[in-house]
RNA sequence: GCGGGCGUAGCUCAGCUGGUAGAGCCCCGGAUUGUGAUUCCGGCCGUCGCGGGUUCGAAUCCCGUCGCUCGCCCCA
């Protein structure tokens, strides 16, 4: 046998067994967007690396040591996407669609980020985007939350804590960020390795730490919060008062920082304690400078993004199950005459049952391994036919979820008896709880 | 980039202090010629991650290497 190939380092294959999750995830998410008046878009996966590079801000990690950059055949440095929301502004702006316009947006895919790969962290993730675009005021923060949390409760998702913060303006955090610096550097001794190293590239990312050790120090510290400017104030204010009425309950994080440079003033993020290592299911903020630092008019925007891996992760860790589809008939075909007929028969039975699902036997297999398969596949039914049937033109339709009593029908009236049957048992879940 | 754990059939795993591999599931067939899910019988399935070393002999010990995984960092 030839060498055996495997998949890319932390790019995952998602079988048909996970898929239902997905399907779930995504069709909930689809829904809701509609519900709520955002409208879908799709952008490339490849961008020139300078717009990661502009956006994200060239000291963060992303940027440093994550993302897969490359040169093209014409010489071009591009790089896979590491998050959608710089692609996306681009496309906004180079199609004209912030020119005195508000626009609600999403959309969903596959980001790309070289990292080691742990428990709910992959190079390959997916991801679906919410951006709001051209709303300067605290409603619209309340409104993205409130799509969220609704698709949680479509989803079946408890347990998540949502967390929110106000970085302010970039000037507000340079100033604050000043006072940190000072603060840290008259305590330099006190810091851990990674600390230290964060206090010359992203001082605010010290009040992130997970080392217990830094916990009191970090306490401790200036608080952002305390060093708003008063426009910020009044939002975040606002804000808050605004998603108190939502009903939506909210804890504010002095703590809680973006790794990405754009942010500004309402950030937030859905947080868990189900996935390791890992506690952001979803989150994002406001960036009130990225239109215009893209090269477009100055346009207020706000965001979230969700990692599809980590939702599916939740409701699997919760015991949620992912309905999958088991079709409402088997077609079981027994002889060479039968076989003949029966693909026939099948499309007739598909034209009279659409999206019920018609299972057709494939290679043949005994009378008993045809039917196994047919209990297995969770069909509601089996139709039966074999040479003795398909001689008289008729077809046995036995039930394979209840004691009904086998029937016998002639081949013109079958898809109109199944057609009646079929609704009342509906499409039954073959799930087991995977 | 740094640390811990693990690599035996398609899957889940057993194989104690060395004697060239086993179970369950899956799949196929059978148990009165055409009626499934239970049960019983049989069959199929392995370069024991890879390379080297120790040994009469290694899946079992040692070294290296690759891979997976969890954590640090970072983030969705």
């Amino acid at each position: 046998m030839a060498e055996k190939l495997q998949a890319i380092r932390g790019m995952n294959d998602l079988l048909a067994d996970q898929l239902p999750f997905w399907q779930q995830v995504e069709s909930a998410a689809r829904e809701l967007f509609a519900d709520y008046g955002y409208r879908e878009m799709r952008v490339p996966v490849v961008e020139h690396a300078q717009l990661f590079q502009r956006s994200i801000g060239e000291h963060t990690d992303i940027v440093e040591r994550e993302m897969y950059s490359f040169e093209d055949r014409g010489g071009d440095r591009l790089s896979l996407r590491p998050e959608a929301t710089a692609g996306l502004v681009r496309a906004a702006i180079e199609h004209g669609l912030l020119h005195n316009q508000r626009q609600r947006l999403w959309t969903s895919g596959p980001m790309f980020r070289h990292e080691r790969p742990q428990q709910g962290r992959y190079r390959q993730f997916h991801q679906i985007d919410c951006e709001a675009f051209g709303y300067p005021g605290p409603d619209i923060d309340a409104e993205v939350i409130q799509l969220s949390a609704r698709l949680w409760r479509k989803l079946g998702i408890r347990d998540l804590s949502l967390s929110v913060n106000s970085l302010g303006t970039p000037d507000a955090r340079r100033r604050y960020r000043a006072v940190l610096v000072e603060y840290f550097s008259a305590r330099r001794a006190e810091l851990d390795a990674d600390s230290r190293r964060r206090l010359e590239g992203n001082p605010l990312r010290i009040l992130d730490s997970k080392n217990p050790a830094m916990r009191a120090l970090v306490d401790g510290a200036p608080r952002l919060v305390d060093h708003l400017d008063d426009e910020s104030r009044r939002h975040f204010d606002r804000f808050l008062d605004l998603l108190a009425g939502t009903g939506i309950a909210a804890e504010v994080d002095p703590r809680l920082v973006r790794g990405l440079d754009y942010y500004t003033r309402t950030v937030f993020e859905w947080r868990t304690t189900a996935l390791g290592a890992q506690d952001a299911v979803c989150s994002g903020g406001r960036y009130d400078g990225l239109v215009e630092l893209l090269g477009g008019e100055p346009t207020p925007a706000i965001g979230w993004a969700l990692g599809i891996e980590r939702v599916v992760g939740l409701m699997q860790a919760a015991g949620i199950a992912a309905a999958e589809a088991a079709p409402a008939i088997y077609l079981v075909m027994s002889g060479e005459r039968a076989e003949r007929a029966g693909l026939a028969l099948a499309e007739r039975l598909r034209d009279a049952l659409p999206g019920a699902g018609v299972l057709a036997n494939m290679e043949g297999g005994s009378f008993k391994a045809q039917m196994k398969r047919a209990d297995k596949s969770g069909a509601a039914y089996a139709v039966i036919v074999g040479d003795d049937e398909a001689a008289r033109g008729v077809a046995a339709v036995k039930s394979l979820r209840t004691g009904a009593a086998q029937q016998e029908w002639s081949w013109d009236e079958l898809p109109g008896r199944l057609a009646a049957l079929v609704p009342a048992v509906g499409v039954s879940g073959n799930n087991d709880g995977r």
